[in-house]
RNA sequence: GACCCGAUAGCUCAGCAGGUAGAGCAACGGCCUUUUAAGCCGUGGGUCGAGCGUUCGAGCCGCUCUCGGGUCACCA
C-alpha cells in the first residue's frame, strides 16, 4: 500500500470495524432481496402525508444526532429525506443498523410519509435494513436548491469511475436516458418501415467499407489473424444481394485512430440498405428518419456548439462543387490536380503533391466549407477518387460519384451512396484502392474475393447509407464531446 | 503526432523571490430524540502525479516521463 492512501485506507478501516458490528449484532449487511414497493419520489408530496411506504436507495447525505439521525437516500427517481428515531424503530434497529450507517451504504426503508417542522417531505421510519454496506467512501455530494457545492468534476476520474459519476451526478442520466430512447425509436422507424435488422461479424479475416485503420486481434484455433469490423458496408450488400430489400445494422465499428471530442475508437453506426433506391431517395428517407427521432425525444430545436440547429425545416441541398465555388470563386469541376494543388496552397490548406484529386477537392472541402454548414445540409456528388464503392453520377460525369454527406453544426453525421453494383467497375475501384494501399496509404480499402464474387452474382440497384449514432446522440442531447454520451469511453490505463 | 493548460488529504481547492503544507467538506471522538449547504465542540489524516537536476534548502525553478483536458493534425 502507498502511503498516499494511508487516510483512505483509515476511513476503509472504519468502514469495516462498522461493518463488522452490524455483523455482530445478528444482521446480515448484504442480504439477499429487500421488497422494495415504491420509488423514492414517488410519495414526496403533500396529499401523500401519512402513507405508508417501503422504499431503498443510497444514502447521500447523513446528520447523526444521539438518538435521532436524518439521512437523504437517493435512487433514480430522487431523493427523500428520512428521519430516523430510536423509539420509533425495532429494538436494537438503531443501534445495530442506525449507528452504524454511512454515507454510501444502500438501506431500505419502512415507514410514513410526514412533514418536518421545516416543512421538508420526509420518512418517518419505523424500520431501516441495511442493504449494502459502503467500505469506500464516496466523493461529495452537497448540494442545496440544484446547486452543488463540494462536487465531483474531474473529468478524467468521471469517465474512468462512472459509477461514482452516476451517483454524485446523478443528472447525467437524463443524457443516457435520452441515447437509449434516440436507439429504440431509431429502431421503431426502421421496423416499422419493413426493414429488417441483422447481425454480421465483428470478427473479420478481410475488413473493408471504409476507409480506416483497423484492430487487429488473433483467433488460436483458426491460428489466423482477425480485424474488427471497420464498417458492415459488404455483408450488408450480400444480404442485399441475397434478396433482403431492407436490411439495417445498429452495432459497433471499431477504428483504429485518433480519439478527441468527436472521436472514440469503439462507436456505434447504423448503416441502411434499401433495394431499388439510389442517393436522392435515401436522403429523403435519412431526413425523416432524423426528423422522427428528434419529434420522438421532443429535440426538434436544439442548442449544438454554440449554434441554434432548427429539424423541423426542409434540409438544406448543395454539391460539393457549389460550395467550393461559392468559397473560393472558381469552378473546381474544371479545373486540374496542379491547379487545386495551387489553390489549395493559396487558401492555406495543408495539402501535399501525393493527394490526388479526389483528396484535394476532400481537402479544400472539410476546411473551407464544412465548418460553415450549421444547419442540416445534404453535400452531394463526390470525387469518384474517395468513393471507392459508390456508383458514377448519372450525368456521365466520370470524376462525380452519386453520394452525399449530411452536415449539422460544422459536423459529419451520414454518409450515402447510390451503391456501386457493377462488378466489373467495382472491382476495378477496389484494384485501384489496393494500388494506393500499396503505395503507402494505409488507410485504402482492400479487395475483398467474396463481396466481389457476390457482385457479381447481382446487386439490385440500392441506396445505403451509414449514420454516426453517437455524433447523433450528441447533437440531439447537447454534448459536445464523445465522452459525455458513452458511458465507458476509452481511455489509456491508469 | 504537435502545441497549450492541468495533476497538492477520500472530494473541491488554496499555497509562495525557493524556507520541507493549509481550508472546507468527508473521516474519527464527544455532546446530542426535527437537522436544512455540513446540528454543536474537538481530533487525526499528505514521499504536493513519477524521476532526474539546480540549490544550503524544491509543492514552487529546469529537464524527462505518465495521465487527463483543450486546440490542431490524422480521421468521419
Amino acid at each position: 500500500m502507498s502511503s498516499d492512501q494511508k487516510s483512505l485506507k483509515q476511513i476503509i478501516d472504519h468502514r469495516i470495524e462498522k461493518l463488522n458490528k452490524i455483523i455482530d449484532g445478528g444482521i446480515n449487511p448484504y442480504p439477499h432481496s429487500f421488497d422494495k414497493k415504491n420509488e423514492i419520489s414517488t410519495y414526496k408530496n403533500e396529499s401523500s402525508i401519512g402513507k405508508s411506504v417501503k422504499t431503498a436507495g443510497r444514502i447521500v447525505s447523513l446528520r447523526k444526532m444521539g438518538k435521532a439521525s436524518f439521512l437523504n437516500i437517493q435512487d433514480e427517481s430522487g431523493k427523500i429525506q428520512i428521519y430516523l428515531k430510536n423509539n420509533l424503530l425495532p429494538e436494537n434497529n438503531y443501534d445495530i443498523v442506525g449507528r452504524n450507517i454511512d454515507l454510501g451504504d444502500i438501506v431500505g426503508v419502512t415507514g410514513e410519509i410526514f412533514k418536518t417542522k421545516t416543512d421538508e417531505i420526509s420518512i418517518r421510519a419505523s424500520e431501516i435494513t441495511m442493504l449494502s454496506k459502503n467500505i469506500r467512501p464516496l466523493p461529495n455530494l452537497k448540494e442545496k436548491d440544484g446547486k452543488a457545492f463540494n462536487s465531483f468534476e474531474d473529468k478524467e476520474l468521471r469517465y474512468r469511475h462512472r459509477e461514482l459519476d452516476l451517483i454524485v451526478n446523478p443528472e447525467i442520466i437524463s443524457t443516457f436516458r435520452l441515447r437509449s430512447k434516440i436507439i429504440s425509436e431509431t429502431r421503431k422507424f426502421l421496423d416499422n418501415n419493413g426493414f429488417l435488422e441483422v447481425d454480421t461479424p465483428v470478427l473479420q479475416s478481410v475488413y473493408g467499407g471504409a476507409n480506416a485503420r483497423p484492430f487487429n486481434t488473433f483467433h488460436n484455433t483458426l491460428d489466423q489473424n482477425l480485424f474488427m469490423r471497420i464498417a458492415v458496408e459488404l455483408y450488408l450488400k450480400r444480404l442485399i444481394i441475397g434478396g433482403i430489400e431492407k436490411v439495417y445494422e445498429l452495432g459497433k465499428n471499431f477504428r483504429n485512430e485518433g480519439m478527441d471530442r468527436n472521436h472514440n475508437p469503439e462507436f456505434t453506426m447504423l448503416e441502411i440498405y434499401e433495394a431499388y433506391k439510389d442517393v436522392y431517395q435515401t436522403a429523403e428517407f435519412t431526413e425523416k428518419l432524423i426528423k422522427y427521432v428528434a419529434n420522438k425525444i421532443d429535440k426538434e430545436d436544439v442548442l449544438f456548439g454554440g449554434n441554434d440547429i432548427s429539424f423541423k425545416k426542409p434540409f438544406l441541398k448543395t454539391t460539393m462543387a457549389e460550395e467550393l465555388l461559392k468559397a473560393t470563386g472558381l469552378n473546381v469541376l474544371e479545373m486540374d490536380e496542379s491547379e487545386l494543388f495551387n489553390l489549395a496552397k493559396s487558401k492555406n490548406v495543408d495539402v501535399n503533391p501525393k493527394m490526388n484529386y479526389g483528396k484535394l477537392l476532400d481537402e479544400l472541402f472539410s476546411k473551407l466549407v464544412e465548418p460553415t454548414l450549421i444547419q442540416p445540409t445534404f453535400v452531394f456528388d463526390y470525387p469518384k477518387a474517395i468513393s471507392p464503392l459508390a456508383k458514377s453520377k448519372r450525368d456521365g460525369n466520370e470524376n462525380i460519384v452519386e453520394r452525399f454527406e449530411l452536415f449539422i453544426g460544422g459536423m459529419e453525421f451520414a454518409n450515402a451512396f447510390s451503391e456501386l453494383n457493377d462488378p466489373i467497375e467495382q472491382r476495378k475501384r477496389l484494384e485501384a484502392q489496393a494500388k494506393l494501399r500499396d503505395l503507402g496509404d494505409d488507410e485504402a480499402q482492400i479487395v475483398d474475393e467474396n463481396f466481389l464474387q457476390a457482385i457479381e452474382t447481382g446487386m439490385p440497384p440500392t441506396g445505403g447509407v451509414g449514420i454516426g449514432i453517437d455524433r447523433l446522440i450528441m447533437l440531439l442531447t447537447g454534448e459536445n464531446s464523445i465522452k459525455d454520451v458513452i458511458f465507458f469511453p476509452a481511455m489509456r490505463p491508469e
